[in-house]
DNA sequence: ATATTATTGCAACAAAGTCGCAATATTAAT
DNA sequence: ATTAATATTGCGACTTTGTTGCAATAATAT
C-alpha cells in the first residue's frame, strides 16, 4: 500500500503545521480551503497515525484531535506520546506541552498507550 | 433540588460499588438485573458526578466511565482527580490507580480537569 | 390521603466517527 | 503520451455514544 501524494494530504498536513496545535476533525475543516469530505479527512488523518506523522489523542471531551510529531522519533504503528496535553476550556486550544512524564505503573501492568490530558484556562485566557 | 433514593439509583450505585473499577455505561447495563433505560442510567451517574459520589474519565476510546471517589474528600460539582487511570486492551477493565500525580504546568496555566489514561494490559492480561 | 416535584421511560435528536462502493486521480509501465 | 493498476476521494448510509423534551410515574413532605 504506497501512499501517494493528493491534494488533501498536501493540505491538511499543511493546516496542522501552521496551527501547531493539536486539532479536530472540525477545526481542520474550518481551517481549511477548499471543501474536503469529512471522510476523507479523518483517513488522511488516520493515515499520518499510521505513518508516524502524527498523533492522535482523544480530549477530555471524547473527540479526537490530531496533532504533528514534533521531538519523536516514533515511526511505529500504535503510536503514543507520554507527554500532557493541555485543552483550553475557553479558547479551545490543544497543545502538546512537550515534557516527557515517567509513569509509575504497578508490578505486572504494560502500558501501551499514553492519553494524558488536562483542562483548564492556558496562559493567554488565565 | 432535593435528591430521591430510587430503586434505579440505588442499584446502579450498587453496581458501582461491588465492581471496584471504573464502568462504562453499556457495563452497567449488563451488570444490572433489571432493565434500566439507557437516559436515566446517564442522568443517574451524572447526578452522582455533581454529588461528589462518583467521578468520571473519558477513556482513550473516547467512552465515558464511572468510578466511586474512594479516598477523596472533594465534594464539588467539576470534580476531578489527578490519579492515572488504566484501562486493559484485552479485558476492558478500568480502573483507577490510587496514586497522585504532581504534573507540572508552565507558568500561567490553571488546571481544572485531569484526565489521565494509560492503556495496555493489565497484570492479569499481561 | 394528597400535593409537590424529582425521577423515569420513551422517542427523537445530535455529534462523532466509520464503512462500502462507485468514481476519480495518482503513479508506474509501455 | 497512453494506458493500466490501484490508492484515494466523495457520497450516502450507518453505528455508537450521549443528550433532551415531554408526559407519565413515583418518592417525599404536608
Amino acid at each position: 500500500m504506497k501512499r501517494r501524494n493528493t491534494h488533501s494530504t498536501a493540505e491538511i498536513f499543511e493546516v496542522l503545521k501552521s496551527s501547531g496545535n493539536a486539532l479536530s476533525h472540525d477545526m481542520i475543516q474550518e481551517n481549511i480551503g477548499s471543501d474536503i469530505d469529512r471522510a476523507t479527512i479523518y483517513r488522511v488523518l488516520n493515515r499520518f497515525c499510521e505513518d508516524g506523522k502524527v498523533h492522535k489523542i482523544i480530549g477530555d471531551d471524547g473527540k479526537q484531535y490530531f496533532a504533528i510529531c514534533h521531538n519523536c522519533g516514533e515511526k511505529k504503528r500504535v503510536h503514543s506520546h507520554n507527554h500532557i496535553h493541555f485543552r483550553c476550556l475557553h479558547c479551545g486550544k490543544v497543545e502538546c506541552l512537550e515534557r516527557d512524564l515517567a509513569v509509575p505503573l504497578p508490578e505486572g501492568y504494560v502500558a501501551k498507550v499514553h492519553n494524558l490530558v488536562i483542562s483548564g484556562f492556558c496562559n493567554n485566557c488565565s
